[in-house]
DNA sequence: GGTTTGCGATGATCCAGATCAGGGACGGCA
DNA sequence: TGCCGTCCCTGATCTGGATCATCGCAAACC
């Protein structure tokens, strides 16, 4: 009942940046047979929740999500978010389920893939295969820079590497890099750099009289990409060779 | 030159825990073939740097290692620590460079697998892709449950939940829970954590006062887990099934 | 046996960012 | 159009943990 009827990975303007990333057009057609492609959900709706039982990895078509893991005694964290092109779930393929709950913070369409399937491809389709293990290890690298993130920096270095990251990702889907549009809450943003609320809004007014960006509500505008780096102190991609 | 005499994955004590898990014998003897066993290194070495193309995964067999990621203005993150039975470079394949550096935190015998061959064969062999991709998974989900306690933790919460984490993987090990000896110095687990060496000095001595431990330099025994439960706020494995 | 050296412990001080509280702008809906 | 709820901004106060400095101890080395 979820399968819709549009599109089909060949069509998809994010072929580049998906799965389908090097399939010739001869094995394309195989992953395009097993991907169902689901209804959009609506801002605020629940994809999957923490805990439940994982059977397919997602892939988001348009709009955006955020994970957020949920602890014993209530707290939330928002590991992070997840833009059109980039995968979802793969966090839950260790224990069969899903360790995070994931939510939708705008109108969002989704494309569902069979992990037994996908897996089964991946035995016959090198390309595949190789592809999907180099999305985990970004996934892992990535997650061990946010590490570094949290770990070691003050409240401005972290939201200008956050803003940094979100516009290098947004230019690898052929946007421009300097002006985006937020599509989550200040309250998420300051939970998932491990900060507060106040202090985003306090950052975001303070780079805005520093002439680093514009911002009106959730509309961002990169004014000097130069200057949030310098703030940021992390080059992040290309991760320079180190002699 | 790298190759060393000893061993096969047939006779490891840790096979149950590493690559080979739930490989029939007639397959087990292709992975044997491809990984090469090199000698051990000694404690404070570099078994790979930052930036480093990659070539190989290595798994640990005797001994530990620490990650440290650097950033461009010199300071160091440790990303995490692995034990016996664990994998190490995961987080290279991406872009075919290594975004940490690994060193030994004592004397460390390490196998090396080329990740060409690997690939290949796990288009072959079933249940070695699916325990690979397992690893990859598990990788991700305690990267970001680490996040969490970054994000939102007390210096005690941390410190109480890497303890317990560090058992929980002692126990996997068939190693007793409540008594073992940290690899790492008080510097290595405070910046881990995202705290200072004096910090995690003065929880030691807090817990020991608690009754919670017993330490003497680097020989712990944990006393009470129950209270260090408590303290740490979360419960890692297994993670609850929320419906 | 005495000295060196590195690691761990502890006390005093300071500051970044949390917390608390109040107010204003905007969008959805009746 | 006006109401209400959500999101965002900003000021005042508080505090956890960093920082700095010093000390004690034990293994290593002559």
């Amino acid at each position: 009942m979820t399968i819709h009827a549009s599109g089909s990975c060949d069509q998809c303007s994010l072929k580049v940046l998906c799965l389908p990333v090097g399939l010739p057009e001869n094995e394309l057609w195989q992953l395009d047979e097993i991907v169902q492609r689901r209804r959009p959900i609506p801002k605020g709706q629940v994809l999957f929740r923490m805990g439940a039982p994982f059977s397919s990895v997602f892939a988001v078509r348009t709009g955006s999500l955020k994970s957020v893991l949920l602890s014993d005694d209530g707290t939330e964290q928002v590991t992070g978010f997840t833009l059109a092109g980039e995968l979802l779930g793969l966090d839950a393929i260790n224990k069969g389920l899903h360790p995070v709950s994931a939510v939708a913070l705008e109108t969002t369409s989704i494309c569902e893939i069979p992990f037994d399937k996908l897996d089964a491809l991946a035995g016959q389709l090198p390309s595949l295969r190789q592809h999907f293990m180099r999305t985990m290890s970004r996934e892992i690298a990535s997650d061990e820079s946010l590490l570094a993130l949290l770990g070691q920096r003050s409240a401005e270095q972290r939201l200008a590497a956050f803003l940094l990251s979100l516009s290098m990702r947004f230019r690898a889907r052929g946007l421009v890099a300097d002006r985006f549009c937020l599509s989550m809450s200040r309250a998420d943003i300051a939970n998932h750099l491990g900060l507060t609320q106040e202090t985003i809004s306090r950052l975001f007014t303070q780079f805005r009289k520093q002439g680093l960006i514009e911002i009106h509500t959730r509309d961002l505008h990169l004014l000097e990409m130069d200057g949030l780096h310098r703030i940021a102190g992390i080059r992040f991609e290309p991760l320079s060779q180190t002699a």
